[in-house]
DNA sequence: CGATCCTATAACGTCACGTTATCCGCCGTG
DNA sequence: CACGGCGGATAACGTGACGTTATAGGATCG
């Protein structure tokens, strides 16, 4: 019934103590303000303005919306600015969801750049592996997930509905074979899979395990897999001990070395890429398109060759 | 930009979960919702609103809007009720004057219907002698005056720009001539006024001593003022003491007696019209007009012999 | 896999709210 | 007292905001 407009015009006449002041003060000509005062004399069925001489007065009940203008345009303007604080990247909160890996040093040299260039964003960061964080990202519990997949494989547990995400190519990570130091192929340029048919195994991450057995399986042998574990530093261990061979991310190697690990490019060659995910509606907010970008500009300066392709996904996913 | 039909929309779909859900809640259709928060998104340029599969969620700056609507249309409401009270004389004040005599009885049994009826609507009441009271008007700093004006004068000083004003005729006065008991006229039915050219004369208030000076003009004489008092008790009192006669208005004689004065019809009759003044703009504010009732209805208990009459004012004024 | 529930979009009507042009009344001034 | 300037009211008009109905498209569930 009675709008922020009208109360802006009736508060303009209280402060300049006419309508042609009023008028100006907002940017109006006269006969605006006199149409509006008369639609809301009609539409409060009262009388707002007295109209003495050539010049006007409040009634009572004119000031008592003067009064209230001051307040109901004062929570206005808090939340516009608070709106405009958010798309100047003034303000904003980012909810990052990354594999743990790529928290090493892909995630901190994103974060470390929104910092330096918008101090005001601030961004929550959770470790997650790729199926929670696209949950997370579906459920509005995360903006932007930083996930991987194999090639050939997808980046949920198969059934995500990917069209609901967009997805940006950050870098792309060569898969590795490690062996330890003096083993019978650690001399060579490269490894053929079915060389080590007879190894024993160390199986990373559950996905991880999955590409290790499509792998193996493609080069037509199942691989006797005789330790488990998530944490990489444990399987350099593992490796560098003797106990199997891994295969492992060359992004991990960067981070997790081991003198008595040797790490060897696999023919065929695979890779996985790792890539941001986000919805086509969260990549537009400020924030999250920053983060985003810092992603992509942290990744250019990871990759050992500059693998930043076009912004089609390299893989089916 | 941003406006309270914006910030209820956000609002709702905050509460309700869906765009539907608000668009039933504020009796809108699910498209209006639709397109409003597109125009909000663009008006901010900010994304507002996530869809997720087939619902929807707020993003933090949505939040922000969502959280700001509350403060805004609270204090809208209160400005809309704040209004609607004195629109409905659930609230409303009115500064009344009137002359001095017109308090006595005409003016209190007014405030009190007023009061019975309605009890939250508080009046202000100021004596003022008419030119001031319409001066007082005039400047806004008075909402209703009761004045008077003699036949063949008019209320203020002469020089009123009477269109601005509405008048309501309230009652007529009759003017009496008052002689000690026991006067030579003392036991007529009426008097000529020329009979007593001879008399000291006690005159009132500024402008009834003008009255006192036309009404023996016509009747062929100058009165001997004798005495000069605003106070018609102490006229009384002069006239009791055979000191001078008086002309006096009946109203008066109404609260102020005194045993030993008789008050006579005069020749010709010669009246005081008492009448309510406001601008236009004024009467149409409810406790005004209610005010303004309560006098018309006061006065109709007032007058000795039903003299209300046609809306038009009794005399040229 | 179809039913259902949601949102998006198109097409459209209408009213709120601006504009310009003009009139009228008040008020100070030569 | 005529006149000019200032301020408000009104008329006529254009446009855009904002609602509607109708319909399509996609997600989710039994």
């Amino acid at each position: 019934m009675i709008d922020a407009a009208g109360l802006r015009v009736m508060k303009a006449i209280a402060d300049e103590g006419s309508f042609t002041a009023a008028a100006a003060s907002l940017g109006y000509t006269q006969p605006a303000i006199s149409q509006m005062v008369r639609r809301l004399e009609q539409r409060t069925g009262t009388v707002l303005v007295e109209r003495i001489g050539r010049n006007v007065r409040l009634t009572e009940a004119g000031r008592v919306l003067a009064r209230h203008a001051t307040a109901v345009l004062a929570a206005l303007d808090a939340a516009e600015e608070e709106v405009a604080a958010i798309a100047g990247l003034r303000s904003g909160r980012v909810r990052l969801m990354a594999f743990p890996s790529a928290s090493a040093t892909l995630v901190p040299r994103a974060l470390a750049l929104v910092k330096q260039r918008f101090p005001d964003v601030s961004i929550s960061f959770t470790e997650a592996e790729p199926p929670e964080s696209l949950a997370a990202l579906k459920a509005g519990e995360c903006d932007l997930a930083v996930a991987f997949a194999y090639e050939g494989t997808d980046l949920g547990r198969g059934e995500e509905d990917l069209d609901a995400f967009v997805i940006t190519p950050l870098l792309d990570d060569e898969v590795r074979l490690a062996v330890p130091e003096g083993h019978a192929v650690a001399e060579q340029e490269t490894v053929d899979l079915a060389d080590l048919a007879g190894e024993p195994w160390i199986a990373g991450c559950p996905r991880c395990r999955g590409h290790l057995l499509q792998l193996t399986h493609d080069a037509g042998f199942r691989p006797d897999v005789a330790y488990e574990t998530e944490d990489y530093v444990a399987v350099m261990g593992l490796v560098a001990e003797g106990l199997g061979v891994a295969l492992i991310p060359d992004l991990i190697l960067r981070t997790v070395h081991h003198e008595d690990v040797v790490a060897l490019p696999i023919t065929p060659a695979s890779r996985r890429a790792i890539m941001a995910v986000t919805t086509p509606d969260l990549q537009r907010v400020p924030a999250v398109k920053a983060t985003l970008d810092a992603l992509a500009e942290s990744a250019r300066g990871q990759s050992r060759a500059p693998t930043v392709r076009a912004p089609e996904p390299a893989f089916s996913i």
